[in-house]
DNA sequence: ATGTTTTTGTTAATTATAGCACTATCTTAA
DNA sequence: TTAAGATAGTGCTATAATTAACAAAAACAT
């Protein structure tokens, strides 16, 4: 077992060539190459071979890769394998509709419990999953054993809610909320900014000639 | 004018450094240091240093930086000096939590119009913006000069959807479907992957021991 | 005044990442 | 059986990014 280091970039693409080997494998192809993926991805194939010799090989030369195969390594190696307990924290515009976003379950992510400050919003039922007052999140998520916690409320309250979902047992957190959060080292934190993502846009659409 | 390659990693923290930037003035701090944005964001204060020098001399040594005036700058730098017309293509769960966020306005970005394939959402009002048949999308676009598109249609469709956009003389795509996209060198685009953002955690969950 | 402290801007060193070229191995066909 | 073609795996090179170190400049205290 390496301990090399992975580049997070590496991580990324190859969520990527799964998503994509997924759907080569629907078209019933059976056998693809670095070269296919490469075009199918917008990378170069040295990037893809690269990649994936992180973590072993799983081509064979002169011929290419099984689709299936190398889709259930990839899978394997991001830890897709299994599903995933998830809970989502803040049901409103946008944690409405995460809640009901298909593509999560689809790559083994479930939602097992959503919780919420706003007393209109407990008792209402998302799917088949009720929505649970904030003061329960620490017994229901240390009882699903719920490993991923999603964050879409304020700002104001996402450090609070982020401590107490650490508390709670979960390991990994993606946040929504536009602010830096603090947490300790071993928690996995990435943060979805919109805004950060418009303005990296927007300084290319300047051309880097604004300033 | 400096042709100097500028890290998109950068651009990403100078948008960070100026959020928390506006959160310190709204404290009524006047100076700050490259030392006390690092702790606000979670960098080196090295690296801060660094990400300024690309753009010029914003402080004073000895002194440090002046809060507004280092926050107007990192705002100019990233094009933000400006408003920016941005249209939603895609009212679904994913479109309507987004044309109601709040945090857009507030750095520049006005949504001047929404489109959908859905005869019952077209006509609908949201916020006061009317959302509006596909077809119209390449006349409304061109007439408002929209630099922005922002894609949340389903998978399947967003390749045309894009193609629309970039003949309508959008400059750059925000796009949140999970497919690759295929645009012209000239067009710059930028993909919001859930799915990917959370594979990344499990990933390093497993601590990387799962393969 | 002058030296001390602070903190920037910049240069140098280190580390990380991507790209390239080459080698090994497999398939196929003569 | 062997040669030709294809394509994975790998080590080396080049590029990029981060970190560290240091010199320049401002403020402040003596
Ligand atoms: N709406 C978007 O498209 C969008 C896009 C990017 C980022 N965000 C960010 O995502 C977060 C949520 O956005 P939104 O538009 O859904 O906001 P919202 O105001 O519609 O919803 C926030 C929800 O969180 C709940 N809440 C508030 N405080 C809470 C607490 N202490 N504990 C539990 N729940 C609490 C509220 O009751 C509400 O249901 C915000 O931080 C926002 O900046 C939103
Ligand atoms: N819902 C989420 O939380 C979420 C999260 C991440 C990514 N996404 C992605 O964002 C996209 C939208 O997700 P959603 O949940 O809002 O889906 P949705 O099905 O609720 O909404 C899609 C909307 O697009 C419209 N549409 C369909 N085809 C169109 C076309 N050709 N032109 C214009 N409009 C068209 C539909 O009428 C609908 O209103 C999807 O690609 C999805 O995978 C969604």
């Amino acid at each position: 077992m390496k301990t090399l280091k992975i580049p997070e970039a590496t991580i990324i693409r190859l969520s990527v060539y799964s998503r994509h080997l997924t759907d080569v494998d629907r078209k019933g192809i059976i056998t693809t190459s670095s070269g296919e993926i490469a075009d199918g991805v917008g990378v170069s194939p040295a990037q893809v071979r690269k990649d994936l010799a992180y973590f072993g090989e799983f081509g064979t030369r002169g011929v290419g890769y099984n689709v299936k195969d190398l889709r259930q390594h990839i899978l394997r190696i991001l830890g897709l394998s299994v599903n995933w307990s998830v809970t989502l924290v803040g049901v409103g515009n946008l944690g409405l509709a995460l809640s009901s976003y298909k593509g999560f379950r689809e790559r083994g992510f479930v939602i097992t419990s959503i919780f919420d400050a706003d007393p209109k919003k407990v008792g209402t039922k998302i799917g088949n999953v009720e929505v649970l007052p904030i003061d329960q999140l620490e017994t229901v998520v240390k009882l699903n054993r719920t490993q991923i916690g999603i964050v879409a409320v304020p700002a104001a309250a996402a450090q609070e809610i982020v401590d107490q979902l650490i508390s709670a047992g979960v390991e990994a957190i993606l946040n929504f909320a536009p602010v830096v959060l603090n947490v300790p080292p071993e928690i996995e934190l990435r943060n979805v900014d919109l805004a950060v993502n418009l303005e990296v846009l927007t300084f290319n659409v300047c051309g880097q000639k604004c300033y």
